[in-house]
DNA sequence: ATCAACGAGATTGTTGACAAGATGTTTCGA
DNA sequence: TCGAAACATCTTGTCAACAATCTCGTTGAT
C-alpha cells in the first residue's frame, strides 16, 4: 500500500474515496476541496485529483467553478424531491418491464429478498434489511433489461448519498416501509406489469413525502459564499 | 478566428464542433477520434481537446478507451427505443406538472407553438415544424420546473442526433406527429394534468414505433473493432 | 472604528516534453 | 502463398514546472 497510485488508477481510486467520505460524513456539502491536499493524502498526483474531480462534477455530487475549485454540492430539500421524483417514474417503467421480463430465476432471488426482509424486520436487523433494500431495487432495474435507466438511475443516486443516511435513521422507517418492498415483490413476480409500476409509484411517493417532513427537522446546510 | 483557442475556452467550442459534426453526419459511428488532429483542425492544444473528450464521453456520446483512444458510440436500435422510453416517462412527468404550474405567459406561448405547428405542416415547411417541435418539448420542460427531468433529458437527447436526423426525413412524419403535439399543448394548456400525461406518452409511443420499423431501412453502422 | 486599496501566499490552469503502449507493415520461414 | 515475429510509427498517458488568478490578512486613510 505504500505504493504511489498513479495516474489512471488513482483516478477510480480518490473518486472512490470522496465518494465514501461523502457517505460516512467525512465531508460536508459546501466543503472545499483542495487538489494539492487531496493528492498527497491519498498518495497520487495532482493530475489524477484533477480528473476525479472531473468525473465527481458529471456525476453532479461536486461543483468545480472556474479559478475557484471543487466544493461538495448541496443538495436542497427541493432538488432532492425532484431527484425521487425523476427516479419514480424511472423505476416504474423498470418495475413495469421486470414484471414481463424476469427470468424464473430472478423471480426467485425476488422472493427470498422478500422473506428475508420480513425476517430482518421483524430481528430489528436495520443494516441487513438496507442492504435488502438495495439489492430489491438494483434486482428490479437488472430484471428489466433497461440499461439506459439503469445508468440513469445510477446518476440520479450520487447526489442523494446525504439524504439516504438521513432517512433511514427515521424511527419506524423499515416497518412503514416493509409494506411497499413486498407489494413490488409479488407484482413483479406475478408478472401484473401495471401491479409493479403502482407499485413502485406507492413506494417512491412515500419517500418523498418522507423527504418534505424531514425539510423541517434538519434544514440543508447553507452553501457558503 | 486565427486566435488559438487555449484552455478552457477550447474545451467547449471543441465539444461543440464535434457535437455539430455529428449532427450534420461529418463524423460517423466507430470513427476515430485522434487528440492531436483534432487539436490541429480547430485550432487548440491537445489539452483542451482531450478534456473535451472526457465531457463527451460522459454524454455518452463518445467512448473513450484507455491507450485507445476515443470512437463515436454506435447507438443500436435497441438502445434508441430504450433512450426513448426514458425520455418517455420523464417527458410524461414534465408534461403532468407543466399542466399544473405553467405560468399564463407559458400557456400563451404554447398556445402561439400550436398555431405555428399547424400552419408549418400546412405548408410543407419542415425546417419550421423542427424548430417548432423542439421548442415545444423545451417549453414543457421548461414549465413543469422540474430541473433535474431537464438535465436527465438533456443528456438522454445526446446519443440521438443520428435518430432525429433519419426520422425527421420520413414522409409524412409532421403530418402524423402533428396531432399528437396538439394534445400536449391542449391539455397542458387546458390543465389537465393526467390527459397531458397520456398526451405525451402517446406520442412518444409512436416515436418508438417509428424508430423500431426503421430498424428494418437502415442498419445500424457496424462498429469497427 | 470602518472601509478600501494593496500585496503575499495559496490554488488552479496550462503547457510542452517524455514515457508507455497500441497499430500496422515489412520481412522471414515453412 | 500464408502465417508469424520483429520493427517502425503513431497515439495516448503522465508528469513537473510555470503562469494566471484568487483569497485573505495587513495597512493606511477618513
Amino acid at each position: 500500500m505504500t505504493d504511489k497510485l498513479t495516474g489512471a488508477a488513482g483516478r477510480e481510486y480518490v473518486a472512490e474515496a470522496i465518494r465514501h467520505a461523502l457517505r460516512s460524513g467525512d465531508l460536508v456539502p459546501g466543503q472545499r476541496l483542495v487538489e494539492n491536499d487531496l493528492a498527497e493524502s491519498y498518495g497520487t498526483t495532482r493530475g489524477a485529483v484533477r480528473e476525479a474531480l472531473q468525473d465527481l462534477a458529471a456525476e453532479e455530487i461536486l461543483e468545480i467553478v472556474p479559478r475557484r475549485g471543487a466544493r461538495v454540492r448541496a443538495v436542497s430539500v427541493e432538488e432532492a424531491v425532484q431527484i425521487t421524483e425523476c427516479r419514480s417514474v424511472l423505476e416504474q417503467l423498470c418495475a413495469r418491464k421486470a414484471a414481463v421480463r424476469a427470468t424464473p430465476e430472478q423471480r426467485a432471488e425476488l422472493g427470498r429478498i422478500g422473506a428475508d426482509m420480513r425476517r430482518a424486520v421483524a430481528d430489528g436487523a436495520w443494516d441487513t434489511y438496507s442492504g435488502l433494500n438495495q439489492r430489491l431495487h438494483e434486482l428490479v432495474i437488472e430484471a428489466s433489461g433497461q440499461e439506459v435507466a439503469r445508468r440513469q438511475l445510477g446518476r440520479l443516486n450520487g447526489p442523494m448519498v446525504r439524504f439516504q443516511f438521513r432517512l433511514a435513521l427515521r424511527p419506524g422507517r423499515p416497518s412503514q416501509s416493509l409494506p411497499q418492498h413486498l407489494a413490488i415483490i409479488e407484482a413483479v413476480v406475478g408478472g401484473d406489469a401495471p401491479a409493479a409500476a403502482r407499485a413502485a409509484e406507492a413506494h417512491l411517493d412515500d419517500v418523498i413525502e418522507q423527504l418534505r417532513s424531514s425539510a423541517a427537522a434538519v434544514p440543508a446546510p447553507a452553501p457558503r459564499a
